[in-house]
RNA sequence: GCGGGAGUGGCGGAACUGGCAGACGCGCUGGAUUUAGGAUCCAGUGGGUUAACCGUAAGGGUUCAAAUCCCUUCUCCCGCACCA
């Protein structure tokens, strides 16, 4: 062993010889309980950045320490491989995408090689591959079979820079969630998944997922936006009927006004004939062409025009106006409201700015609203007024009865919406995974029989900067044969969006190899559910949704063992420098590959474990990082000069016989074993996992320097060493073998069981509680563990400082709480005495 | 606006069920070693007139005891953004 450390050397040692090994090679084995540790697969983008690294630092220690913990770990790693920036190099470099991307895999699978992390490599995955994408083909056509998957025509989200069409959830504040330019509307014939259908389940089992931050689930429960109400048929003055919907139906007799969409399919038939069709018209076409943005955001001006129409309350019969406004939307619920200003904050806006009546409904308890007066709709419950046979009742018991006399009476029913709306997945560009649709003259949309299947992408095209998808021009592509009627026919140019190929990896990496099918069930048995999966909040919703979506599809199908995919979640924080994120504009990117090529994959691993725990957010510190680097080194030296004691040596010691310093030292040995174990598996605090660790390190240099030998001091030491390496393993993989190998462990560190807290030596003779004064502290006083209630006050009443310091007072009270502390509360003894 | 999270030394962060605030690391100060620098080792390091006291965003409360529980306010971050 070199007295100096050489990560260069050492690291590259172990990576060649678990490599040669294959040390992390996993198989099903029906022994052992199975972990199955998951980091979600990157875009191979050429260069793992320190999110990255992160990421993956945690995926690692959770899967080495899982490993020492004698379960099977299936540890894979793969590329989300299709996707838009390899259409822009081509376009750029003229370079296929196709090598571009694989070029690009093979660099990062280098730079993740170079950080030694515990992957089974002969499990790797890329989307991109026709092994791969010809099963997310057959997914969509599962999806189709069962009426899943559909096309329609719909004013859809359009990225002019991307030049393709987004799903409501990859739109960001009216930006393309890729390239954030603005996005547009164009009414495009689209296909989408019907994850409606599954809006409910989605919503209702988050419950199940305990062991996701509730942060997250809150958020799918958020978009998901289950809300309860009545759909309402009003009448128009020509006899069509209007629906509604609202979730209070308690304020229906409020109603002073009705709103459609502009968009909505009854303006024309309302307006018809009437002087304000002219206006109305011309309003819903302006309203059409803004954006997103402007049409949606919170301070953009509420706008309407009046139809001319009206239409009748189904309860009061009163005559109400008919408005078109652009705050209402057409795909939300019936694309029509009912207007209730009283109760309604941006009803009432929208009549005061148009003059609209105010009709108080409910009355607050101990108040009377006074409509002509109102600044703030009142939305809280009362008690109804003005409401014919409902008056005087409170408006939460109302709101059921009237809801309940719509129904009967026919008016309208009761319904749940949902804000969540069908999952677009058509793409306009080429690299992605063909839909595997073909359109025949005579029989229309005809899906590929499964054994045609791949659909391949062709590779002879043309990547010209227009924006226009290369498989448009592609003829040998296009002209095919109709599978059902062999008639020529054409295929369908669009591809799958990317959220599909990745919404599926998971049970893939079940049985990586499979040829025939999908992945084999009995694998994906064994599997799953993903143990832990670990990634970034900011796929909270879409891939996280949409990976929850596809495998209930498929379980409900027979197809996928589990309804849930993920039974914990960690959501890691982002990698900061100078307080923002890292980024190539900003100028404050740190490499991974300079990083580990300076101080070594340990070095990197330890201090992004150690500077914060995982769900926060950590800030880069280049002198942090020398910290860790001198913590290894530390950690080397010491074993180095240890070596001597505890190399060979298998002395065995009678507990009873330790010396006092030897019984502390395995008091930190052991209560450390339990940290560390503690910290990883309940709250993946690694950073105090770490810092434990750093502090057995401390004790056991102060134990070899400050201390005579005694009986049992080689013993002890061998014992403190052996925990200190197997400790760091999950940490720095490295570092940890290249010590075992050197102390003269048998095998590698990674195939040890992780120790075993041994409950004996944690037991302590004496310990020192706090002696507080009227909750200050003012003395400690060393006790026999086993003292309680009266013998620990006495303890520490017999202090000489305790005496001075409550002499002449009188003791009120005394709390003792064992094994911490005795609060005496004191006052001024009485004069009386 | 609604929903969620956070606020602790010069810095990153500890403090698990209310029980010694600041573990561990960085930085800094002093010392040892060294021709020197670096590296290493040891000691110290919240403020403070060095001892009372004050200190966990601010103010109030509950309690023998509060970073931790409750109320009010402020700041920052994240998500949603007219969802009827």
């Amino acid at each position: 062993m070199e007295s100096r450390y050489n990560f260069r050397v050492v690291e590259k040692k172990w990576r060649q010889r678990w490599e040669e090994s294959g040390a992390f090679l996993t198989t099903e084995d029906s022994e052992k309980e199975k972990f199955y540790c998951l980091v979600m697969f990157p875009y191979p983008s050429g260069n793992l950045h320190m999110g990255h690294v992160r990421n993956y630092a945690i995926g690692d220690v959770v899967a080495r320490f899982y490993r020492m913990q004698g379960y099977n770990v299936l540890n894979p790693m793969g590329w989300d491989a299709f996707g838009l920036p390899a259409e822009n190099a081509a376009i750029k470099n003229h370079i296929p995408p196709a090598e571009w991307t694989w070029a690009n895999i093979n660099k990062m699978r280098e730079q993740m090689k170079a950080m030694g992390l515990s992957y089974d490599w002969s499990r790797e995955v890329a989307t991109c591959s026709p092994d791969y994408y010809r099963w997310t083909q057959w997914l969509f056509l599962r999806l189709y079979h069962h009426g899943l998957a559909y096309k329609k025509r719909q004013a859809v989200n359009w990225c002019p820079s991307c030049a393709t069409v987004l799903a409501d959830e990859q739109v960001v504040a009216g930006c393309c969630e890729r390239c954030d330019s603005e996005v547009t509307k164009k009414d495009l014939e689209q296909w989408f998944f019907r994850i409606t259908a599954y809006a409910e389940r989605l919503l209702d089992d988050l419950e199940k997922l305990k062991g996701w931050p509730e942060k997250v689930k809150l958020m799918q429960e958020n978009w998901i936006g289950r809300s309860r109400g009545v759909e309402v048929k009003f009448t128009a003055e020509n006899g069509e009927e209007i629906s509604v919907f609202t979730t209070r139906p308690d304020t229906i007799f409020g109603v002073s006004y009705i709103v459609l969409a502009p968009e909505h399919p009854l303006v024309e038939e309302l307006i018809k004939g009437k002087a304000e069709a002219g206006r109305v018209r011309e309003f819903a076409a302006r309203v059409k062409k803004q954006s997103e943005i402007e049409r949606t955001s919170a301070e953009g001006e509420k706008e309407g025009v009046f139809t001319g129409a009206f239409a009748a309350n189904p309860l009061s019969g009163e005559q109400v106006p008919i408005w078109v406004a652009n705050y209402v939307l057409l795909e939300y619920g019936t694309g029509a409201v009912m207007g209730v200003p009283a109760h309604d904050q941006r009803d009432l806006e929208f009549a005061r700015k148009y003059h609209l009546a105010v009709k108080v409904v409910i009355q607050p308890l101990g108040d009377d609203l006074d409509p002509a007066a109102m600044k703030e709709a009142y939305a809280a419950p009362g008690v109804m007024v003005n409401s014919g046979v409902f008056n005087g009742l409170d408006s939460e018991v109302a709101r059921l009865k009237i809801s309940g006399c719509i129904s009967e009476k026919g008016l309208g029913e009761e319904k749940i919406n949902y804000r969540l709306r069908d999952w677009l997945i058509s793409r306009q560009r080429y690299w992605g995974a063909p839909i595997p649709i073909i359109y025949c003259d005579r029989c229309g949309v005809v899906p590929v029989p499964e054994e045609d299947l791949p659909v391949l992408l062709p590779e002879n095209v043309a990547f010209e900067p227009t924006g226009e998808s290369p498989l448009l021009k592609a003829e040998e592509f296009l002209k095919t044969t109709c599978p059902r009627c062999g008639a020529p026919a054409r295929r369908d140019t669009d591809t799958i969006d990317t959220f599909v190929c990745s919404s599926w990896y998971f049970l893939r990496y079940c049985s990586p190899g499979e040829s025939g099918r999908s992945y084999d069930l009995n694998k994906a048995r064994y599997w799953m559910p993903v143990d832990q999966y670990i990634g970034g909040v900011e796929h909270a919703i879409l891939h996280l949704m949409y990976s929850r979506f596809i495998t209930k599809v498929l379980y409900d199908q027979g197809l996928a063992p589990v309804d849930e995919p993920f039974t914990n979640l960690l959501t890691q924080g982002m990698v900061l420098k100078d307080g923002a994120k890292m980024s190539k504009s900003k100028g404050n990117v740190v490499s991974p590959e300079e990083i580990i090529d300076n101080y070594g994959a340990d070095t990197a691993r330890l201090f992004i474990l150690f500077a914060a725990p995982p769900e926060r957010d950590l800030e880069w510190s280049d002198e942090a990082v020398d910290g860790a680097y001198r913590f290894i080194n530390r950690v080397w030296r010491l074993v180095y000069h240890l070596l001597p004691e505890i190399k060979g040596n298998q002395t065995q010691w009678e507990a009873g016989a330790l010396g006092a310093a030897e019984k502390a030292v395995r008091r930190v040995i052991h209560r450390t074993i339990q940290r560390v174990g503690d910290d990883i598996k309940t709250r993946f605090n690694f950073n105090t996992a770490v810092s434990a660790i750093m502090e057995l390190t401390n004790a056991l240099y102060h134990y070899t320097e400050g201390t005579e030998q005694s009986s049992g001091h080689s013993g002890v030491l061998r014992e403190g060493a052996a925990a200190l390496i197997t400790l760091l393993a999950p940490f720095t993989p490295h570092l940890a073998e290249e010590l075992w190998e050197a102390a003269g462990g048998e095998g590698s560190v990674h195939d040890q069981r992780w120790p075993e807290v041994d409950e004996e030596a944690l037991q302590e003779d004496e310990i020192t509680i706090v002696v507080q004064i009227n909750g200050k502290v003012r003395d400690h006083v060393r006790i026999p563990v086993e003292l309680k209630g009266k013998e620990m006050e006495d303890a520490a009443l017999a202090r000489s400082r305790v005496k001075e310091l409550i002499k002449g007072k009188e003791v009120a009270r005394v709390i003792s709480v064992p094994g911490k502390l005795v609060n005496l509360v004191v006052r001024q003894s009485s004069s009386k005495k």
